[in-house]
DNA sequence: TCCGGGAACTGAAACGTTTAAGTGAACAGG
DNA sequence: CCTGTTCACTTAAACGTTTCAGTTCCCGGA
């Protein structure tokens, strides 16, 4: 079977092939007679011509394609979204990615570099990467003169853009709503509190929050595991073994709260009764959850949405080597706060 | 700035390019020589090189590449993970995929037509279809002569292979279970019923089992509206409003139920004190939510391992034209129902 | 009548591979 | 010494586009 190419339409049209070429990316109008056009498109329809991307791509050097790159939290684990975060930041670059014609190349990443040489060779006209990579990765993605968009990542770099969110300060805008509602030990969960990486950032913001209401840092209230549910159950665990010494704490991350509440209730215990918690993201699922979550919201579509424009642009125009965008936070009240009065 | 092809390779090792070409896709050993071998071997790493994957699929006609389309449940709604089971199974096909060495064209859909044409020239190995699609671009699909994996689909036809569940016997099983803890009364909550869908079967399911327990069949038991959080929520007031008649649920879906359980909440009730309820699939929300879903349980992993292992199988063998395989199903037991003693 | 110039195309090279077919050297068998 | 095989390559033709550099043809102006 015999699939059709641009020279069979040009047959039927009775015209060259770069003529039918020139009607398909409609060059500028004034050079094509409006009569061969229609004609041209009338063969195309009638033959079911579509255009081999491969062969466009490998000639015209675009390829309307965005490879994404999305971390697999944990080796051999199938379920790269066991955060939903990264479920619902990905399902708004592809929304986005499409509604401007282009289609997503998409791979989860463990720490290795394979999938680097892979994502390039397609001929990507830009990456969306989500995520911390480990920096020696970094030249080698110079190497491959391709417009890069880091996601929440720490990295940064003039060769790179970047969109994240002021994380430190959301963190202490969290912890600071703990304090005003009368809180005076608060807890912090995170994943691994790496240098530079993102929870690093949520630490130091759960620092100043404390330290600029004068409240002392307690090493035994912060919890550092990994970033999903399991974690968050085990932390609880673990805080009733420590003696469920913090009335409040801050998780990093929505499904952190999830397994922590669930954790706390398996031993007996509420929230907010008698645990308070506020916790970072803002999935769907923090409203879904029961209670719902206190939590810092980040709006991930436009994320996506942002990350998909920079990268494009940045397509458009390689002059354009480093843009930086941070996007604004809020706290968002639901139920999972009470008030805690002194000497409780 | 240049980017080094097999050329280049071949001009460092002294071969010609067609030897680099055999050397790397390492052609049956007997034909190229060791000392050529590592020769090649050592240009290429000297140089950076690596292929470019759009030269190749032009050339060889295959792109190691597979198409997924994931529904978009709602017509400019970004977020095509609305229900967290595209992204799991995605998440699960994406993992598949890459150990053997392909990656993933993702694309949304709505319910036009562009997707397909896009999809089909990028040259990919082979399609994977989640979800239900109008017939009309079937015919579209079949001409294109590329494997099409079917995920969910009502769609029968010869020419496609198939991954399903039972769902009949699933909504049976789980309307059996209640009435086996002493429900008469059960309602059924759904997305939209059409023809030949999912939701149909599971409704079929759903009267088996009424049915073979001479149960009535009552018309004000039955809310069909879309697979979402939000109509789930939208069901919990429609339930109370028309009398709260059912002691007992069951939604095929479980972000509907997260939508039940909080609208009733909203509302005073609780699950399972007030409402049993089981629903479908068991995404890893059901485990997390309170209470826990008790829920007819789906292999998503298994599901989506099995769409790539389908669609590349049928891709070495195009004399495959059909082929189905329909995953076992299981009811877990959580929290979310409770016992119904006769005249309560 | 000739010339210049624009409109509307066409020709052909290039993009970077794969792969069928071809080539030459070495070598074994007779 | 000739012939046939095998080994180890090389040649060159695809694959289906884009796009630069022509080429025709026609028309208006001098």
């Amino acid at each position: 079977m015999h699939r059709v190419s641009i020279k069979d339409v040009a047959r039927e049209a009775g015209v060259s092939a770069s003529t039918v070429s020139y009607v398909l990316n409609n060059t500028p109008t004034e050079t094509i007679s409006g009569e061969t056009r229609t004609r041209v498109m009338a063969a195309v329809r009638k033959l079911g011509y579509v255009p081999n991307l491969n062969a466009r791509s490998l000639s015209s050097r675009r390829s309307n394609l965005i490879g994404v790159l999305i971390p697999q939290t944990e080796p051999g684990r199938e379920f790269m979204f066991s955060n939903p975060f990264y479920g619902e930041l990905l399902s708004a670059v592809e929304y986005t990615a499409r509604q401007r014609g282009y289609h997503l190349l998409l791979s989860g990443t463990q720490e290795d570099q394979s999938y680097l040489s892979i994502a390039r060779n397609r001929g990507v006209d830009g990456i969306i990467i989500v995520g911390t990579y480990p920096g020696e990765n970094l030249t080698e993605l110079k190497r491959m003169d391709v417009p890069v968009v880091l996601v929440d990542s720490y990295v940064r770099d003039e060769d790179f853009h970047i969109i994240g969110i002021e994380d430190r300060e959301g963190a202490r805008m969290a912890v600071r709503y703990l304090i005003g509602k009368g809180h005076r030990r608060i807890g912090f969960i995170s994943g691994s509190i790496r240098e530079n990486g993102v929870n690093m950032k949520r630490y130091q913001g759960y620092c100043d929050a404390l330290q600029e209401a004068g409240l002392p840092l307690e090493k035994g209230a912060v919890y550092s595991g990994t970033v999903d549910y399991e974690y968050g159950l085990r932390a609880a665990e673990e805080y009733v073994r420590r003696g469920k010494a913090q009335s409040a704490v801050f998780l990093t991350a929505d499904v952190l709260s999830m397994g922590f509440v669930k954790g706390l209730r398996q031993m007996g215990l509420g929230v907010p009764d008698d645990v308070s918690l506020v916790s970072f993201d803002d999935v769907y699922l923090a409203n879904m959850a029961c209670p719902s979550l206190t939590t810092v919201h980040q709006d991930i579509r436009e994320k996506g949405r942002k990350a998909v424009e920079v990268v494009l642009e940045a397509a458009a125009d390689r002059e354009k080597r480093h843009t930086e965008w941070i996007l604004p936070l809020r706290l968002v009240e639901r139920d999972s706060v009470r008030e805690w009065r002194e000497g409780e």
